[in-house]
DNA sequence: GCGGCAAATTAGAATCATTCCTATTTTGAT
DNA sequence: ATCAAAATAGGAATGATTCTAATTTGCCGC
């Protein structure tokens, strides 16, 4: 038997992840970017959980995206200027940047490939962080 | 004997590169970036040339600095969201944040390495440009 | 359950790098 | 010199993001 009182509508989301209380807002926004591929801003996302949460604001969209980008549990992805976009994918991965149609693609690592390997870095380097981002056309 | 007719207080640079005028402004825009590694901002390239030109704007630095990159003269690079940086630097590169210091360091690749070698990318896709970003400290 | 408190949310104002606008100046070509 | 195109300057506008102040919520011990 339920020993949640809650019905189980969808996926359920834990009440905490990574340290992080799983508030109202909070699920919506990562409940959304875990189902997209296509790396969306942070309007974007306000737009779509408004349809469940009519109340949301923008400002609380930033707020949440800033906990989930701090806590480890999305990530933040910036293409020169634009607006930033969040992605779901915790994997060492690059983003490729089609630029006929506008879309993003993750693009992975061949296996066996240190980032770290190939780059002529000065010795006594801590990297906490690698960025990999592409530019072009799929032909 | 000098046919030409100006002066040479400094590096001469040519009327025209990749194409572009080198207007006065140009030229203070590019004089100064070739001589910095720090990676500067559009402000504080602006902040510098008012010195040899006080009657410049910020508007026309952001022109100038649009054009440069443009026409592959120079290269504009963005960490984040933080104001752009321009780099003069027009060998394949990457970019170190230092976060203690803030300061910025160009990384070289290992010889014989090819970026694209190592990314599983579909096939047909056509890469326009790379940029490679990394974040840590100096130890 | 109830008061108190910290955290989270909200709406709106503020920020600020960058872009846009437009009048003026400069340039290069006839 | 004349003209058209390009470049510049200064100021206004833009827009993603952040900040502020006022609620609201969740949680703890009573
Ligand atoms: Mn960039
Ligand atoms: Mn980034
Ligand atoms: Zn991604
Ligand atoms: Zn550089």
């Amino acid at each position: 038997m339920m020993t949640n009182g809650l019905q189980n509508r969808q996926t359920a989301i834990p009440e905490e992840i990574n340290g992080l209380r799983m508030t109202r807002q909070r699920q919506e926004v990562y409940r959304f970017l875990m189902g997209e591929r296509t790396h969306p801003t942070a309007n974007e996302v306000f737009m779509k959980i408004k349809e469940a949460l009519p109340s949301v604001s923008l400002a609380t969209v930033y707020n949440c995206l800033e906990a989930l980008v701090q806590h480890k549990i999305i990530r933040q992805v910036n293409f020169d200027r634009e607006p930033s976009r969040y992605c779901p994918n915790l994997d060492e991965h690059g983003h490729f940047h089609d630029e006929t149609t506008g879309t993003i693609h993750d693009v992975k690592f061949k296996p066996g490939i240190n980032l770290t390997d190939i780059l002529d870095l000065p010795p006594n380097t801590v990297i906490k962080d690698i960025e990999i981002t592409l530019r072009g056309q799929l032909a």
